[in-house]
DNA sequence: CCTCCAACCATTTTT
DNA sequence: TGGTTGGAGG
């Protein structure tokens, strides 16, 4: 479109703004429909952002609303940020005042401050991560007397967090539900929980949006005084909402009932943490006179591409229907990959890899999309022998390393001295002696006198009731606390940090130890301090941990991308490389077997996640042989693979048979077979067997050798020669160092690099 | 109270 | 196979 275009008609119709103007007829129409209910049946990469910001920006141009009455939720902090520059870009400075842009949590959390004392809390409550959560519940049944080991507290927080999604307070769990957990305890537990929760003043993540839902229901004026505030609710990635998720919206939108969902029924892979596509298959219902609107025209892939995950798809039954189409060339076919085992599948790909680079394309463009974290290691492997950058996201996030939380329940006493679950944490961290019975002391005293643990600590340490070594110690962590406490108003919070981390001796353990992942620790904390400067106080900067919780590394580097599918949603890379798509890898087993069909059309939707995130190549691995749980086992190609069009398709297998034969195998079964598509009854793969079979049989298969690539495929021993004491070598990440000892395959080396120091590693990572 | 070894058991993950 | 965890022993 021409500007001359528009001038012929702009004495009627003023120009589009440029937001609009770059969107396509259906993107506009979300845009314009701006009253009443709308959902908005969003493909894969069909610019779905790119309406929901102009549509925000559309609302406030046009004067329906402030910024401050616009209601914008998203799932991730990282789809919020990216709404709020967006956003920003249109807007300008209008844009800063966007009070309500921001994930279900945090939106739930800053509305519940505000209200804290309906539901019994105070608005500085504190929010706790999972593990505090788990902490806490263990100690709830054992005082129980209920045996941990048989019921373990990780099950009763699973089973909790269940509930909490679809809304249930404990008054409203009954009958079957109760009996989920240690013969019927489960409710009773659930209640004690909550009012253990209540008394220490936290909250943990379900309850942000439970008693939201508790408030709005209870309290009329509440939920008035957001039906006066939300002229207008937007609601990002709609598949993945949850029970509470969805009640809590509805409340809102109930009175001005013009709210948008955004969302793709064919991209829901979270139905195991309390999503429900239901929410989405049902909103005409919910929402009476709804307008749908399909975003089908893709902006990311080729036809090949496009063809193959529509085809794969169509597969699934409960779906609402999309066609999606591209004016993009037709480019390459995917490619299925066929090879003998997982170490011959991560030196096929890192091939394809290395070639793709000498053709001069970034590794930036390129990602690894797995099923589960196990098969990263074959990779990472590869990808140091061969000195590629890469990058792994995912995995332990950030502030869920150990040492980082460790030093947040430092700094959590430090802000709040009556954070018992963080002052529990790291009482005994590093060592001080402090053990079970002096906790038991501790805690004895704490519920006597009905205070804070660390009131007790000084309460015991000034008695001198516990041991002279444990009153010493314990006497010297409770000064080093005050004294931190008041050089937070000295110095600033990241200084104090790093003050805290020397004098608590905690980086003195970390040096203590000093093994590879000692100095990686180290480096984290040093991390954590300079990340706490971008915030004004150790408060906001708590809080950003406890809702936030995700740390932007650099994605300036080049390197290649190793992560989940399931991590990948929303990304998209030139060329994507999917290995392991092997019956029990891909599609997971431990799905199948958990949730049947259901789980099985979910994982066809993660895989259709997995093929559109390739823009120009996708190239699809399996293996005739794989290891799992050491075991060598015989696999099967995925199900998935027999699904994908052939005229979308090329096939390369790199074994000694040629035929894939396998490919006719899945076809026919799926004809003859009607239970094919049930999962639990098509036909065994080996993987399965091999997870049911008992260790016996393991043992025997054993001795009777099974196929062992070891044999067929060499490991080529050559690249990992012998090191002496002395010798000067190289290794990818930690420069240049001296050999110090050598044990069979493995070498001790002392780093030039004073940060690196000693480490003992593979001699397959060092070169001379 | 701490350390060490055997027993155990292995998805996906955001907030 | 390998990482974690909890109980026994020092």
């Amino acid at each position: 479109m021409t500007d001359s275009l528009y001038s012929s008609f702009s004495a009627e119709t003023p120009p589009e703004p440029d937001y609009l103007a770059r969107l396509n007829p259906e993107q506009k129409e979300v845009v314009r429909t701006t009253e009443g209910a709308l959902l908005v049946l969003a493909g894969a990469g069909t610019g779905k952002t790119a309406a929901l910001t102009a549509r925000l920006a559309y609302l406030v141009e046009t004067l329906k609303a402030w910024p401050s009455q616009i209601l914008a939720v998203t799932f991730t902090n990282k789809a919020a940020r990216e709404m709020q520059m967006r956003v920003g870009d249109l807007l300008g400075s209008q844009a800063e005042n966007m009070p309500w842009l921001g994930t279900f949590h945090s939106i739930a959390a800053k509305m519940l401050r505000r209200h804290a004392e309906l539901v019994g809390l105070k608005s500085d409550f504190i929010i706790l991560d999972t593990d505090d959560q788990i902490r806490l519940l263990k100690q709830l049944i054992q005082g129980q007397g209920i045996d941990e080991k048989q019921w373990p507290a990780k099950q009763l927080a699973g089973i909790i967090d269940r509930w909490k999604n679809r809304g249930l307070t404990p008054d409203k769990i009954a009958g079957k539900e109760e009996d989920s957990f240690a013969d019927g305890q489960g409710a009773a537990l659930y209640l004690a929980y909550q009012k253990r929760l209540l008394s220490l003043n936290a909250c943990d993540f379900g309850d942000l949006l439970l008693h939201m839902l508790v408030i709005l229901t209870q309290h009329r004026e509440v939920l008035d005084s957001y039906h006066d505030r939300f002229r207008y609710i937007m609601v990002d990635e709609y598949q993945d909402t949850n029970q509470a998720q969805y009640l809590w919206l509805r409340l809102l939108a109930q009175k001005n009932r013009n709210i948008c969902c955004v969302g793709d029924d064919d991209q829901s892979i979270y139905s195991w943490r309390g999503a429900e596509v239901a929410n989405i298959l049902r909103f005409e219902e919910d929402f009476p006179g709804a307008k749908i609107i399909r975003l089908e025209h893709n902006y990311r892939s080729t036809p090949q591409i496009l063809g193959a995950a529509s085809g794969l798809i169509t597969h699934n039954n409960a779906r609402l229907g999309k066609t999606l189409w591209t004016e993009r060339d037709q480019g390459e076919k995917v490619k299925i990959i066929g090879v003998w085992d997982g170490a011959e599948e991560a030196r096929q790909l890192v091939a394809d890899v290395q070639n793709l680079r000498r053709a001069n394309i970034p590794l930036n463009k390129m990602a690894i999309l797995i099923r589960a974290q196990f098969q990263s290691r074959e990779f990472e492997d590869i990808f140091i022998a061969k000195n590629l950058p890469y990058r792994i996201i995912g995995g332990f996030r950030f502030y869920e390393r150990a040492e980082i939380r460790d030093a947040l329940a430092y700094l959590r006493v430090i802000a709040q001295p009556t954070d018992d679950l963080a002052f529990e944490r790291i009482v005994n961290v590093p060592k001080r002696g402090i053990g079970k019975k002096a906790m038991e002391k501790l805690y004895q005293a704490a519920f006597l006198d009905r205070i804070p643990l660390a009131e007790a600590a000084e309460k015991l340490v000034s008695e001198k009731t516990l041991g002279s070594k444990i009153t010493q110690s314990l006497g010297q962590l409770m000064n080093d606390f005050s004294e931190w406490r008041k050089s937070l108003s000295v110095v600033s919070h990241a200084d104090v940090t790093r003050k805290m981390l020397d004098e608590s001796g905690y980086k003195a353990m970390l040096r203590a130890v000093n093994d590879v992942q000692s100095a990686g620790r180290l480096e984290n904390l040093t991390e954590l301090a300079r990340a706490m400067e971008e915030y004004d106080d150790l408060g906001s900067f708590l809080e950003h941990v406890s809702l936030v919780m995700d740390h932007e590394n650099d994605p300036i580097d080049d390197k290649i991308t190793l992560m989940t599918m399931h991590a990948a949603k929303g990304l998209e890379f030139d060329h994507v490389f999917l290995p392991g798509w092997e019956e029990g890898v891909f599609p997971s087993q431990r799905s199948l077997d958990e949730g049947g069909l259901n789980s099985l059309e979910e994982e066809r939707r993660l895989a259709y996640v997995g093929i559109t995130r390739a823009k120009k190549c996708c190239t699809i691995f399996h293996a005739a042989n794989r290891r799992v749980y050491g075991q060598w086992i015989a696999s099967t190609p995925s199900r998935f693979i027999s699904e994908l069009p052939d005229d979308h398709i090329e096939e390369k297998s790199l074994l000694r048979k040629k035929t894939p034969i396998w490919r006719d195998i899945w076809a026919e079964d799926r004809s003859k077979n009607p239970a094919y598509n049930s999962a639990k009854e098509a036909i065994t793969p080996p993987w399965q067997l091999a997870s049911r079979r008992g260790a016996g049989w393991q043992r025997a298969q054993k001795a009777a050798a099974s196929p062992s690539p070891a044999v067929s495929h060499p490991l080529k021993k050559k690249d990992s020669p012998q090191y002496k004491i002395g010798d000067t070598v190289k290794h990818a990440k930690f420069g240049q160092g001296v050999v110090n000892e050598v044990d069979g395959d493995k070498v001790t080396v002392e780093f030039h690099d004073k940060d690196v120091g000693i480490r003992k590693l593979l001699s397959q990572f060092v070169s001379l």
